[in-house]
DNA sequence: CGAGCCGGGAGCCCGG
DNA sequence: ACCGGGCTCCCGGCTC
């Protein structure tokens, strides 16, 4: 697991040099065929093996979480998190400005075990910029050694302190996804060091429906149900919305929290 | 005009 | 049984 760790992929964004102003969202376009349904047979069966109880070969103290990790891209995909504690925890990674993933050209994609890439749609990663940017120190540097995570676990989110199994939060299964470089069509970061992200407005949509169904919801979720539930985070201040169109921005504490332990516990 | 955004409000589900 | 948290769902109105 240790190498699990290490080969884990803080994916986070590109980072071109330039300020903000330049960054010009331009939105991954047109995901023509992500097999919804294939998305949903993913969903299903990884609820299943989420399902409380154990995972397989999952030793206790790897806290039953799904991962894959592949070793010649390092990337590491959390199927389920959650808070916490019990059979799957809900581990907050720590998108160092440092590492962020140098645009893991479109091949970032794994052979065939990540599970995410049945899910992702088109690679039209956006040409975001990271105003952060300034900060491109290393560059191809797609991840490197993480804070053992998994070891540090014996905390819990100090988000989500409490009691047994919680809920995984919508502002939690977004941090995931930013994390998730299949992902990178539906949500990135705009700024991570800010905590700021932006959803693509062609599949945004496809990553609602993904929350919906990690939530196991009946009806299909919407970005606008989402978007609802984001807005009540600008009262609680877990996120605040930002002028920028389909922007919104990772409170600081929340996202210390997120990306938390490692340095917090 | 359309895509998003906004916030009220009722309802649901779950853990305590 | 009841309660509160965290959404979920729907809606009308507003803004860009």
């Amino acid at each position: 697991m240790l190498a699990e760790m290490e080969t884990m992929a803080y994916v986070t964004e590109i980072r071109l040099s330039g300020d903000r102003g330049a960054w010009n969202g331009v939105a991954p376009s047109s995901c023509p065929e992500v097999d919804l349904e294939v998305i949903e047979e993913y969903l299903q069966e990884h609820s299943l093996e989420v399902q409380p109880a154990h995972t397989p070969s999952s030793p206790p103290t790897a806290l039953g979480q799904q991962t894959h990790a592949h070793p010649h891209q390092g990337t590491k995909i959390i199927v389920n998190s959650f808070i916490g504690q019990h059979p799957y925890v809900w581990q907050p990674h720590t998108p160092n400005e440092e590492y962020e993933d140098q645009a893991l050209p479109p091949a970032w994609r794994s052979p065939h075990d990540n599970q995410w890439d049945h899910i992702h749609c088109s690679y039209e990663v956006p040409a975001y910029i990271d105003s952060d940017s300034q900060s491109s120190s290393s560059q191809y540097q797609e991840y490197q050694d993480c804070p053992s995570p998994l070891s540090d676990r014996g905390g819990s989110l100090p988000l989500a302190p409490l009691s047994g199994k919680r809920k995984e939060r919508l502002f939690q299964f977004l941090f995931e996804m930013l994390q998730t470089p299949s992902m990178r069509s539906c949500i990135w970061w705009v700024q991570s060091s800010a905590g700021t992200f932006q959803f693509s407005s062609q599949n945004k949509e496809r990553l609602a429906q993904l929350w919906g169904q990690r939530k196991g919801n009946r009806k299909t979720m919407t970005y606008q149900k989402m978007a609802r539930a984001l807005r009540n985070y600008s009262r609680t201040g877990e996120i605040h919305k930002v002028k920028r169109k389909l922007t919104y921005r990772f409170d600081e504490k929340t996202l210390r929290g997120l990306q938390g332990d490692s340095n917090t516990v």
